[in-house]
DNA sequence: AGCACGCCGACT
DNA sequence: GTCGGCGTGCTC
C-alpha cells in the first residue's frame, strides 16, 4: 500500500494552502478495531488479552476509543458490549463501553486500569459491531461516527441507574384507610411500575408507601421496570388478520417461496392495493416460527401509525417502537428488551436498523422509495435500506421492500434476481384514477391569474358541491418562488446561500429556504437600484389565497412545513380533513403521502412540471414518484376519483408515464438513460463536497484532492473502474456562507474500486477552515 | 469541553 | 525579572 505513503507530495501544494496531512494515530486505532472484530475473536483469546478497547463519550469531544488494561479479577467476566467505569484525564471516573480487545498498545502511551464493570449484561454483541464496521467502510467514514449514530449516547449515562419499583403483594385491603385503599386499587389496576412515577401519579409520598410496605401489602424493589411506550394502545382490541384477496394470496405465497433469498424482494403494489395485509400475514408466519421482525417506515409519524396497526393485530406486549424522538428512558428500556430477546416485532424509522433486535427472521421496509431512509446530515450518511440488506444477510433473513413507485435501482435488481412481485389492482377493486393533462400553453391565458385553469375550477366546484373533498398539490412553499428586478433581471438571493429568497405572505418577509434567514422586501434592486422589484412564480400560500378568492364559500386549508412549526398543527389539520371539516386542502408533497381519505375524489396538481426541471439525474424519478403518489390519493373509497395535472410540457416522457400511471414504461425509458450515462444502478456515485467560508480556498482544496485522486487512480490501475469528475462548484454554490465545490467519483460497481476510495478518503486530513462531506450513494447532486 | 504548557509583551 | 495574555495540543 505504498500509494498512501506519508511523504508523497503533490505539485499543487502552494504557500496558500496547507499540505494534506495523513494522520497515523486514529487510523492505527481503527486497524486494531478491525482485527479484533472480524477475525480470531473468541472468548478464550479475549481473556488472554491484556488490554480492552473502550469507547468514551467525552463532552465536547464526542465519542472516542481508548485502551485500558484489564485487572486480573475481571478477565473471566469482561465482554464486548459491557458498560464499565474508567479513569479519564482530569474528569475522574467516567462511563464507557467495551468494544474490543488487544495485546498491543502504542509505546508512547501509558495505560490506566479499568475501574469497574458496571453491568455484566452486555448491551451489544460482536456481530453488532461487525455490522457497524461494515457500515463505516461502506460509507467511507470512521467506526466511531457510525457507533455514535447507532447507539444512543444517553445509554452510557443511564445504564448504571436502577430504579425503585412498586408491586402489589397482597389483595386483602381490610382495615386500611380509604386513601390507602384507593392507592392500592390503582396499583392493582396498573400493575408493577417505577415507584417515583406511581407516587407522582396518585399524589402520594414515600412515607405512605413505606407504611404499606411495612404492612406487607406492597413490595418496593430495586428491580428494573421497563416503561412500555405502547401502553397508550393497550385498550385496543386485538383483531384477527384480514382475509387476503386472490391477488394478495398469490403474492403472499410467492414471497413465502423466496424467504431464503439472499437478495432483496420487492413488492411493487399500486396505491391502495393492500400491501399491508400481505406484510401482516408474513409477520404472523415469522413470529409463529419463533423469529423476530423488523419493520421500517420512512418517517416517525408513519412509524407510529404502523405501530398502532401492529398493536391491533398482535397485542402490545411483543411490540416495540424505535425512532429518534422516543425519550432516553424509553430508548434504554427498549434497548434492554431487544437485547434480551423480549421483542417479537420492532417498528421504527431509519435509525431502527441499528436497534439490537435479536434473531431476525424478516425485515420489511415500506415505501422503500422514500428519501427519508437516507441520512443526509450529519455523517454517517447511511441509507437504512443498504444497512438493512447487510443486516438481513447477517441473520440469513429475507429483506422485503414495498412501494407503489419503487426506486429505479431497487426495481432493476429485483427484476434481475427474479425477486419482483406485483399487485396492480386496488384491494377493493376501485379503479385507479387516470390523470388528465391540462396543457397550460393552451389554457394558461383563460386561467384565474394564469394559474388555476378553467377545467380545474370546474372540477373543484363539482366535487365540493357533491359533498366530496379535494387535494391540491403545489410542491413549493411560500407565496412566490422568486423576487426579480424587472429592470435588470437580477433575482434577489440569500446573502449567505446562493438560492433565491422566497416571499412569505404570512410573515410579510423574504425567507431563505436553506438557512431560514429572513429579510424585509427591499425597496430597490440591490444590483441596479431600480424600484421595479416584483414577485414571480407561485407557492402554496399564493394558491391558498387564489382558491379562497375563487371559492370564498368553501373551507380551504393549507399544509406545508411552515405550518409544522406549530406543534401538532398538521396532525390537527389532517384530522379535520379526515373528518370532512375541510373541503379543499392545499399543500406540498406532505399531502402526497399516506393520506387515506375515501371522500377525496379530486386531486389537482397545480404545477406538475415542478421537480422535473431540477438539474439532477434523479429528477425524473422523483417527479414521477410524486405525481403517482399524489394521484393515488384520489378515489380510494367507493367514489370514482379524478386527477388533473396542469403542465407546460405535456409531452415529457416521465410526465406521460405518470399520466398513464405506467411504472414499467417509465422504468424502461429511465433505465436506458441511466445505462447510457453510467448512473446508478450501473455505477455507484461517491460525492465529495469541499466547503469553506473562503471561496478561493474551497476551490483550491477541491482541485488538490481531485488531482490526487485522479493521479492515484491512474497510477494504480483503477481507471477501469473509477471515473473522477470535477471539481465543479455545486449547483447550490453557497449555503450558510460556505462556498461549496463537489467532486463526483463514479465507481463501476467494483469492490476494489470502493476499497480504494474508502482508504484514500480515510487518509485525507484537511486544514481547519476546509470541511469535507463524503456522501456515498447521494440522493441528489445539487 | 477543560486544562496544562509555553511563548511573547507590559508592569510593580 | 515575572505576571498573565490566550494559541496549541492532549486526554488511554
Amino acid at each position: 500500500m505504498d500509494f498512501f505513503s506519508k511523504n508523497k507530495k503533490t505539485s499543487l501544494q502552494t504557500k496558500n494552502i496547507n499540505p494534506i496531512k495523513t494522520h497515523t494515530f486514529p487510523s492505527s486505532k481503527l486497524n486494531r478495531l478491525k482485527i479484533n472484530f472480524s477475525s480470531y475473536l473468541t472468548r478464550c483469546i479475549i481473556t488472554m488479552m491484556k488490554y480492552a478497547l473502550v469507547l468514551i463519550n467525552i463532552k465536547g469531544l464526542g465519542v472516542k476509543t481508548f485502551s485500558y488494561s484489564i485487572p486480573e479479577d475481571m478477565k473471566n467476566i469482561i465482554q464486548i458490549g459491557q458498560a464499565v467505569l474508567v479513569p479519564f484525564g482530569r474528569q475522574g471516573l467516567v462511563n464507557a463501553f467495551i468494544v474490543g480487545f488487544s495485546d498491543y498498545v502504542p509505546e508512547n502511551i501509558r495505560v490506566k486500569k479499568i475501574n469497574k464493570i458496571l453491568d455484566e449484561t452486555p448491551l451489544f454483541s460482536i456481530k453488532y459491531l461487525k455490522l457497524l464496521e461494515w457500515v463505516a467502510n461502506y460509507y467511507c467514514t470512521d467506526f466511531v461516527t457510525v457507533l455514535n449514530a447507532a447507539i444512543p449516547l444517553k445509554l452510557i449515562e443511564k445504564n448504571s441507574k436502577t430504579e425503585l419499583s412498586v408491586e402489589l403483594l397482597n389483595n386483602n385491603f381490610e382495615g386500611l384507610t380509604k386513601r390507602q385503599k384507593e392507592i392500592l386499587e390503582q396499583l392493582r389496576k396498573e400493575g408493577k411500575q417505577p415507584l417515583i412515577e406511581f407516587e407522582n401519579k396518585v399524589k402520594t409520598t414515600r412515607a405512605t408507601m413505606k407504611k404499606l410496605e411495612e404492612k406487607g401489602l406492597v413490595k418496593l424493589g430495586l428491580e428494573l421496570i421497563y416503561r412500555n411506550p405502547l401502553t397508550i394502545f393497550k385498550d385496543e382490541k386485538v383483531e384477527p388478520l384480514f382475509e387476503l384477496s386472490l391477488e394478495q394470496e398469490t403474492v403472499y405465497q410467492g414471497i413465502k417461496v423466496k424467504m431464503k433469498s439472499q437478495n432483496p424482494i420487492l413488492l411493487h403494489g399500486v396505491t391502495a392495493s393492500g400491501k399491508t395485509e400481505v406484510y401482516f400475514k408474513l409477520i404472523k408466519d415469522v413470529i409463529d416460527s419463533g423469529k423476530n421482525v423488523l419493520f421500517l417506515a420512512p418517517e416517525i409519524a408513519l412509524a407510529s401509525q404502523l405501530t398502532k396497526r401492529l398493536a391491533k393485530k398482535f397485542g402490545i406486549n411483543d411490540i416495540a417502537i424505535w425512532h429518534s424522538s422516543i425519550s432516553d428512558g424509553e430508548k434504554y428500556d427498549v434497548w434492554q428488551r431487544l437485547y434480551n430477546n423480549e421483542i417479537r416485532i420492532l417498528a421504527g424509522a431509519r435509525s431502527a436498523v441499528f436497534a439490537p433486535l435479536q434473531n431476525i427472521g424478516l425485515i420489511i421496509i415500506d415505501e422503500e422509495h422514500e428519501g427519508a431512509y437516507k441520512q443526509t446530515n450529519p455523517a454517517p450518511r447511511y441509507d437504512a435500506r443498504i444497512v438493512a440488506k447487510r443486516l438481513a444477510q447477517f441473520h440469513q433473513a429475507p429483506l422485503l421492500l414495498g412501494s407503489a413507485t419503487p426506486d429505479i435501482s431497487t426495481y432493476y435488481y429485483a427484476e434481475n434476481n427474479n425477486n419482483l412481485f406485483q399487485m396492480l389492482k386496488r384491494f377493493n377493486n376501485a379503479p385507479l384514477a387516470k390523470p388528465e393533462v391540462i396543457n397550460m400553453q393552451e389554457y394558461g391565458k383563460a386561467s384565474y391569474r394564469g394559474i388555476i385553469s378553467k377545467p380545474l375550477q370546474t372540477e373543484i366546484k363539482e366535487a365540493v358541491d357533491a359533498g366530496k373533498q379535494v387535494i391540491l398539490l403545489m410542491n413549493r412553499r411560500g407565496f412566490s418562488t422568486y423576487t426579480q428586478c424587472k429592470a435588470c433581471g437580477t433575482v434577489v438571493e440569500c446573502p449567505e446561500c446562493s438560492i433565491p429568497m422566497v416571499w412569505h405572505s404570512d410573515g410579510k418577509m423574504l425567507k431563505c429556504h436553506y438557512c431560514n434567514k429572513e429579510m424585509s422586501f427591499p425597496d430597490f434592486c440591490p444590483q441596479c437600484g431600480s424600484d421595479a422589484l416584483a414577485n414571480s412564480g407561485s407557492g402554496t400560500q399564493k394558491i391558498e389565497i387564489l382558491i379562497k378568492e375563487i371559492f370564498p364559500e368553501y373551507r380551504v386549508e393549507r399544509i406545508d412545513s411552515d405550518i409544522l412549526t406549530k406543534k401538532n398543527a398538521h396532525i390537527t389539520l389532517l384530522n379535520k380533513f379526515q373528518k370532512g371539516e375541510i373541503d379543499i386542502l392545499v399543500g406540498t408533497q406532505m399531502i402526497a403521502k399516506g393520506l387515506d381519505n375515501p371522500n377525496v375524489t379530486l386531486v389537482g396538481v397545480i404545477s406538475a412540471d415542478t421537480g422535473f426541471s431540477v438539474p439532477d439525474f434523479r429528477a425524473s424519478e422523483r417527479g414521477f414518484q410524486l405525481l403517482t403518489q399524489v394521484a393515488g390519493r384520489a378515489g380510494r373509497g367507493e367514489y370514482k376519483g379524478k386527477v388533473l395535472f396542469q403542465t407546460y410540457n405535456p409531452d415529457y416522457y416521465a410526465f406521460q408515464t405518470a399520466k398513464s400511471q405506467n411504472y414499467e414504461k417509465f422504468f424502461e425509458t429511465e433505465i436506458k438513460a441511466r445505462e447510457e450515462f453510467d448512473y446508478p444502478p450501473f455505477s455507484q456515485i461517491v460525492r465529495l463536497i469541499l466547503s469553506s467560508l473562503n471561496n478561493f480556498r474551497a476551490e483550491k482544496s477541491a482541485m488538490e484532492i481531485a488531482l490526487r485522486l485522479t493521479t492515484m487512480t491512474e497510477k494504480f490501475g483503477f481507471f477501469e473502474y473509477l471515473e473522477v469528475l470535477g471539481p465543479t462548484p455545486c449547483i447550490i454554490s453557497k449555503i450558510n456562507g460556505y462556498y461549496r465545490y463537489q467532486i463526483l467519483i463514479k465507481n463501476k460497481l467494483s469492490q476494489k474500486g470502493h476499497d480504494f476510495i474508502s482508504k484514500f478518503l480515510n487518509k485525507i486530513s484537511l486544514p481547519k477552515d476546509i470541511k469535507m462531506a463524503i456522501d456515498v450513494d447521494p440522493l441528489d447532486i445539487l
